[in-house]
DNA sequence: TTGTAAGCGTTATCAT
DNA sequence: ATGATAACGCTTACAA
């Protein structure tokens, strides 16, 4: 139903119409008989705006774009969650788009992106299949953009929203080694990531300070992306073999973590009990694996809310012809102990149940019979 | 820049630059000449048609909507993922909706989707939240639906892509049959979902054919959803307060699986030496889980590709006026054998080193230093 | 307090 | 072989 049946309908022109259902500044001076009508009509004709006709008119698309690395990636999931959770609220909607980890599906949904008139970007960007580079391209530089889960270099096309990785790694190693630890093992993330180094300089600044040496053959250091279990699976076969004794393995990520927890337990080396094992970022598979996964959690639905927040800012700076002024937002990481680390030395002490692990809904606990 | 400006800088008509930017079937009449000037010049004023109004003329939004019940379950993401992968191909576009488990959200969703005048809907509806009723209020009867993972008791309103869940449940139990399991516990999925009751079916009719007898003890009912592992979790440690005697667990799904997994353990059972466990779906959690996971899978990818290609099919028939038939897809789901389950009194026999469990990439043994 | 009309960028119809 | 024009549904400047 076109705007003109509601009005024809109610007796008044579209302009009223338009004016009384879109609670505009001006429909102060409308009696509320009239809008009463209105509102009326348009119920029952379930009038439903164009948004077409109404994007054409004011060229505003309410729509925001979302590219993702991996849509299969939890880490995606949870980040698209929070923008989902900050975005509700307004008339924003978001047009999701999987990059598949491949650098050219980037690029062309992009592209996509652009010729639908997003009038902002998000980017999930934690992997290195995107290549940011091409952001530069983008034909209308009047969009903002916000990069979640990646520090850029330098550049000020687009703010940020990335953890403290370096205190992150420094509070992993922390951990280790207030446990008892020293004969300590890592897989270290690809120097392609700026995570990975960021996370590794926190790891040297804590040992250097400990005193604590770190020999070169204690470090593995993984492929480029994408990063899976079963990168930390042979990484920590590949530790075995080289014949490198520890006490604990210090991941670059819960994918990797789990996967080397998977290699020890199958070698016969039992988690915690003869060797503790971290990981980072706390994805859902951390809080349920066998043992559940101590690691340094981030705080993925924050981070995306947190970057919707500042892009729907940006927008809203671009809308009032403001400049738009890019942010760095830094989220502090959250050291989340379960069962995948003890004491060194602990062995005695049998394995806690399920104090830190598998999470207990009372409701669960009851509905089970 | 809109098309006025191509066409005033070719020195043509806006018409003919939409005929031959769009291939339309009466370009052929336009002189090959005519028609490289005006492919030059769109390309050099980098032109990019308006989608909006495009629509607006033409009434086709070439949109589609997802609506999934939580993006954060990697059963939707994976189903996401084939609706990408066949949509990728066409100039449709989706918009994703998640409903994160909560009926009003759904609801909310849908109106939103439908003020976007998406030309079509996908509903990954495998819970319960999504009260797929209020699908018949939609106000345009015209929109062709396709709901994924789960099959509808009746009603036309839709097609559906499902898996053939009878047959699941009974590979399931057969495998652990024929590994010479007899006492089996179960943990069985809510009876407000379709699935579970067809699982349970295919349980009951190969116990029926091999005279197997399923005492009420051994079943333990699950809440209804969300189903989580610690759902799994709390229903094990139910099973074996209540003193129940078994050598294998068959679980609703793999969530299910892995807190049963996870409660073994911690009671200090070995899985699968003392008690093997099945789960179902084939999650990308249970092929690193520890041990890998036996599962019955759900070729999820594939069911989304299929759900897409029925949906477009079905928009196709709308724009050509035919009536739009609903179709039932069945999908035929596959025994994943892992390191979870195995022969009964196999105790003495080491578990086999990753010979299905996590995946060895090439690349990944040899990138791996 | 309410109405008229222009214009957003396309494409389909009808002309030439 | 190409062009002029109307129409899609909405919002807003201007008029009354």
């Amino acid at each position: 139903m076109p705007i003109s049946d509601v009005a024809k309908k109610s007796g008044v022109s579209m302009t009223t119409v338009s004016l009384v259902l879109n609670n505009a500044p001006r429909a102060k001076y409308i009696a509320e008989s009239t809008k009463e009508v209105v509102r009326q009509v348009a119920k029952e004709l379930n009038y439903q705006p164009n948004i077409y006709a109404r994007t054409l008119r004011g060229n505003r698309t309410e729509t925001i774009g979302a590219i993702v690395f991996d849509i299969t990636d939890p880490y995606c999931a949870h980040i698209l969650r929070g923008i989902e959770n900050e975005t509700r609220a307004t008339s924003f909607q978001y047009l999701l788009s999987d990059a598949q980890n491949e650098s050219d599906r980037f690029r062309r949904n992009l592209d996509i992106l652009m010729l639908r008139r997003v009038e902002g970007l998000v980017l999930v960007a934690n992997s290195l299949s995107m290549d940011l580079a091409v952001l530069e391209s983008i034909h209308n530089p009047q969009i903002p953009i916000v990069v979640i889960g990646r520090q850029l270099p330098e550049s000020t096309i687009a703010s940020t929203v990335s953890i403290n990785n370096e205190y992150g790694g420094y509070m992993a190693l922390q951990h280790l080694y207030e446990l008892g630890h020293r004969r300590i093992v890592y897989l270290r993330g690809p120097k392609t990531i700026v995570d990975s180094v960021l996370r590794w300089e926190g790891i040297e600044e804590f040992a250097k300070k400990m005193d604590l040496k770190i020999p070169r053959q204690t470090i593995v250091d993984l492929p480029t992306p994408p990063i899976n279990p079963s990168v930390g699976f042979y990484a920590t076969k590949a530790l075995l073999k080289r014949g490198v004794k520890f006490t604990a393995l210090l991941a670059f990520d819960d994918m990797t973590a789990l996967g080397a927890v998977r290699a020890l337990t199958e070698e016969g080396i039992e988690v915690p009990r003869e060797c503790s094992v971290i990981g980072f970022d706390d994805i859902d598979a951390a809080s349920y694996y066998n043992p559940p996964l101590t690691t340094v959690r981030q705080p993925m639905v924050h981070m995306g809310e947190e970057g919707a927040r500042i892009l729907l800012t940006g927008i809203q700076a671009v809308r009032d012809r403001m400049p738009i002024l890019g942010t760095q937002r830094f989220i502090e990481p959250e050291l989340v102990v379960r069962n995948s680390t003890a004491a060194l030395g602990s062995a005695a002490k049998k394995e806690k149940k399920n104090d830190r692990g598998i999470y207990l809904t009372p409701q669960i606990q009851q509905a089970v019979v």
